[in-house]
RNA sequence: GGCGACAUAGCCAAGCGGUAAGGCAGAGGACUGCAAAUCCUUUAUUCCCCGGUUCAAAUCCGGGUGUCGCCUCCA
């Protein structure tokens, strides 16, 4: 498989460090509110890049981190009246709940800052030892022109870099690139104790910390939004090879935008949608079928229109879901006829171009393209004249594909029997030729979400969310 | 000022040297009691503009134009 590594702005062959072992950081939310769509994009993504890893065979060690103590954290809950802690318990169990409805699978470990304070410490020691950091009235700083490295991530010298500084913060630091590695207690701050003094972790040092505890000093992938790029992922390089000597990260995956209006969707500008705003109107699988439509190193509009483009093209794969379901019951017993083995075997041909396209970076555009068109020939050669077997390799294939996206996995078709009844009786009215009961049934459970096709070979039945 | 990305049909969006994937929407047809779903046909002689390289360019090079991003918390 191929990457694109932001460090060497070009797709590499991907060759993790342990021979069928991937180990993959990705950074995780700031737990102080909902997350946006925004935030979501690097989630659906990196639950994709890993699940397609564990796909073609490998373990995959995944580690996202849960930011629970920063100055967003410390407002937030002053604003609310609660605890640093209380906030954070509370969003990251909304995290949760999102994270679940958008198809994102828990991570191996979701480390939280404020349970590796220890480690964070620690780290911060050895570069001092080291010489790299040095500390300012309780604070300390990591010294960035100590780094030889600063800036390769971003291909930036660290003088290009301060040319386009527009704001200092603390002009005690001796260079503007400098940045808090630890920042001294504030009066009604949370704080720990450390040989500085009481205070916090800076930002960065957490996730160099928490990657090096779980995955060890050098990892394979590291991901996260393009935005991180720098200064954090810049920062955490200088953090973890400052300290260790070793390369920190093989391999730079970054993801591009979520925009609105062409415009990066941000906190700050508050053009923002939250998941949780969303999953009230649309089933937030539309959402991942969505972001996964596009490359993901591109910057993807976000709009309704679009949203409504995507549940269109989800309910296609449900369809044809659905009506292999519904040959599956028809078929039983049905022997395989001659001519069935050359679709058997474009199905696997299939498989095929679906991997071609996620070897190549991950494209999971292509990839869904090639779901869309063994949709059309699954759709136009099975039938209930069709084998059992070529309808149960249809459905396996159908499933294993989009399995390995995180699309197709609600199957919840299960009828109450209220329902079944209502079912039998418009059954009862079409055989009397009693259009109008008949189709008042059928609006009456529309309106319930439950969709009646009539075939010839009996009704269809189609669950809608 | 430094670094970078993007511009493909009505709307999205792949492709990045070999003659325009896929989805949504639209039109016509088949099927249906009517629908829905599905299938078939159809919708870009052309990929922002101008030059160049090449047997061959949406794809490479040069120059424009436009949009966006990073250099500040940010996914």
């Amino acid at each position: 498989m191929k990457l694109y590594n932001t460090l060497k702005r070009t797709k590499e062959k991907f060759v993790p460090l342990t021979d069928g072992v991937v180990k993959m950081y990705v950074c995780g939310p700031t737990v102080y509110d909902y997350f946006h769509i925004g935030n979501a994009r690097p989630f659906i993504v990196f639950d994709t890049l890993r699940r397609y890893l564990e796909y073609i065979g490998y373990r995959v060690e995944f580690i996202q981190n849960f930011t629970d103590i920063d100055d967003k954290m410390i407002n937030r809950a002053h604003k609310e009246g609660i605890s640093v802690k209380e906030l954070a318990d509370k969003y990251i169990e909304e995290y949760y709940k999102d994270a679940r409805g958008l198809g994102i699978k828990r991570a191996t470990h979701h480390p939280r800052a404020t349970e590796h304070i220890k480690e964070i410490i620690e780290l911060i020691k050895v570069l001092m030892d080291k010489g790299l950091a040095y500390e300012l009235g309780g604070d300390v700083y990591y010294d960035a022109t100590k780094f030889k490295d600063y800036g390769k991530l971003s291909h930036q010298t660290i003088e290009d870099l301060e040319m386009g500084a527009r704001i200092e913060v603390n002009e005690n630091k001796k260079h503007p690139m400098d940045f808090a590695l630890w920042k001294a207690q504030k009066p009604g701050e949370p704080a720990w104790d450390s040989p500085w003094g009481k205070g916090r972790p800076g930002w960065h040092i957490e996730c160099s910390a928490m990657a090096m505890k779980y995955l060890g000093d050098t990892i394979d992938i590291h991901g996260g939004g393009r935005d991180l790029i720098f200064p954090h992922h810049e920062n955490e390089i200088a953090q973890s090879e400052g300290s260790t000597g070793k390369p920190f990260v093989r391999y730079w995956v970054h993801n591009g935008y979520v925009n609105i209006n062409n415009q990066k969707m941000s906190k700050s500008l508050g053009n923002f949608f939250t998941v949780r705003d969303i999953g009230k109107e649309y089933d937030l699988e539309v959402v991942r079928l969505f972001m996964l439509s596009a490359h993901y190193r591109n910057p993807i509009n976000f709009s309704e229109e679009l949203l409504n483009q995507a549940k269109s093209a989800l309910e296609r794969l449900y369809n044809a879901k659905s009506n292999l379901l519904h040959l599956m019951e028809r078929t039983a017993g049905k022997e395989v006829k001659p001519g069935e083995q050359a679709f058997v075997d474009a199905l696997d041909k299939y498989r095929e171009k679906f991997k071609e396209h996620m070897n190549d970076d991950f494209n999971t555009a292509d990839a869904l393209a090639v779901i869309f068109e063994m949709v059309r020939e699954i759709n136009s050669t099975v039938s209930v004249d069709s084998s059992r077997a070529a309808v149960d390799k249809a459905m396996a294939m159908l499933d294993e594909l989009t399995s390995v996206l995180g699309l197709l996995t609600k199957d919840d078709n299960d009828l109450d029997d209220e329902i079944k009844k209502k079912i039998e009786l418009r059954e009862q009215a079409r055989k009397e030729k009693n259009w109008e009961l008949a189709d008042s049934i059928r609006d009456e459970l529309l309106a319930q979400g439950i969709v009646l096709q009539d075939t010839p070979h009996g009704v269809k039945v189609i669950k809608r969310s």
